[in-house]
DNA sequence: GCTGGGATCGCCT
DNA sequence: GGCGATCCCAGCG
């Protein structure tokens, strides 16, 4: 299939995005995502997500809502993106009903299309080194703080469902894992990623779970 | 108004 | 595997 063919296909619409955040979470392993900007098409397949939930510490929106966390309350199928560190930016899948502050983080990607896009934007060659971590493919997808808070529903910035472009559709194993880098609620299995995928930032650690 | 911590990355050894 | 960069914002006063 043509890459034309393949983004004539739908974008996952909004009832995905209204499932259970750790539904939504596991069920975008093997999604593409996608940003069409003004330089060009760039394509990724989500091989390692991160859930956060209401009532939980680790949670931007634990403690109540502001600026930086208020798209997090907002409606499901919109981009959370935050900077972190000063440094990076991180993208989430905004989940939950109007007025519950959940998301889904995008930890990484398998390069998909646009990889010479990616690999300007990134400054290296390395095809493993573009999207695996959550700043390096906000940087590699040109994905900006000014995107916080755009519908996940249309262009510029969507998903397509498994199946676009070769994924394996069917089944490929999944592991279940405590989450990266926080400090609280680190024994929560909210991490999810595809089993032996080259693209996942921290491949096999505190496995709780394979399925 | 000030202070400290944070869902990271790249470079160094 | 360790560490420095670097800045927004929440929390406190």
């Amino acid at each position: 299939m043509t890459l034309d063919l393949q983004l004539s296909m739908s974008p996952l619409p909004l009832q995905f995005y209204q499932q259970d955040t750790l539904s939504v979470a596991r069920n975008l392993l093997g999604t593409c995502l996608v940003h069409e900007s003004a330089e060009g098409t760039t394509i990724g397949r989500i091989t390692e997500t991160e859930a956060y939930l209401w009532g939980d510490p680790a949670c931007h929106a634990y403690r109540r809502k502001t600026n930086r966390n208020g798209v997090m309350f907002g409606p499901p199928g919109h981009a959370y993106v935050y900077q972190i560190y000063g440094l990076h930016h991180c993208v989430n899948v905004v989940t939950a009903p109007e007025g519950v502050g959940e998301a889904v983080l995008i930890r990484s990607l398998q390069p998909l299309e646009g990889t010479l896009l990616m690999q300007r934007r990134r400054g290296t060659d390395k095809l493993t080194d573009l999207c695996r971590g959550p700043g390096r493919l906000v940087q590699a997808m040109g994905i900006s703080k000014a995107m916080n808070g755009i519908s996940l529903l249309e262009s510029p910035l969507f998903v397509l469902p498994a199946g676009a472009f070769g994924s394996p559709v069917p089944v490929f194993p999944m592991v279940t894992t405590t989450r990266i880098g926080i400090t609280q609620g680190t024994d929560l299995p909210y991490r999810f990623y595809i089993r032996d995928n080259r693209y996942v930032s921290f491949p096999v650690k505190n496995i709780s779970g394979v399925k």
